[in-house]
DNA sequence: GCCAACGTTGGC
DNA sequence: GCCAACGTTGGC
């Protein structure tokens, strides 16, 4: 089963958000990496939910995909900061899924804390540059940020 | 608020 | 197909 990690301005959307509403809809991302990756996303994935843009950077807890990519209706919607004009119902590129609440770390791991993790130096979260939101996460990583919990 | 790095757009 | 200009991301 594979492990991913998705970024998400906690401002908009943050893990204690997904803890009370116990399920959301990931929607809005507008890059054709990162949609190609929620793509690849089946039912039962996990997540590392990780905040940026933020007064602490960093993995803040886990959701799990609960329903894999559909046509992310807010490419539609006018009245979206999403919305794409390009994007027609026949033609919409843009995917969402639906995730979970699974787990909220005590405290958030943060982006120097990662750094700092040999084990996550291939991550292109780390990277310097990388503006990736969405990313594959492979067993070696999810298990080197479990343990850091 | 700054700015480095990146992805996208559009003229040629 | 190239590449400059632009808009965005995201840490600091």
């Amino acid at each position: 089963m594979p492990y991913w990690l998705m970024k998400s301005e906690p401002d908009e959307f943050s893990i204690a958000n997904l803890q009370q509403l116990g399920t959301g809809r990931w929607d809005g991302v507008r890059n054709y990496q990162a949609r190609n990756f929620l793509r690849n996303m089946t039912e039962g994935d996990l997540f590392f939910f990780y905040h940026s843009s933020c007064a602490v950077p960093g993995i803040a807890g886990i959701g799990k995909i609960t329903r894999s990519a559909y046509q992310d209706p807010t490419a539609l919607d006018p009245a979206s900061p999403y919305y794409d004009a390009k994007a027609t119902t026949s033609k919409n590129p843009w995917d969402a899924v639906d995730v979970g609440f699974v787990e909220r770390f005590p405290v958030t791991l943060t982006l120097p804390q990662l750094k700092a993790q040999p084990a996550l130096s291939q991550m292109p979260l780390v990277k310097k540059g990388s503006r990736l939101s969405v990313m594959p996460v492979t067993e070696t990583e999810w298990q080197a940020v479990l343990s850091l919990r």
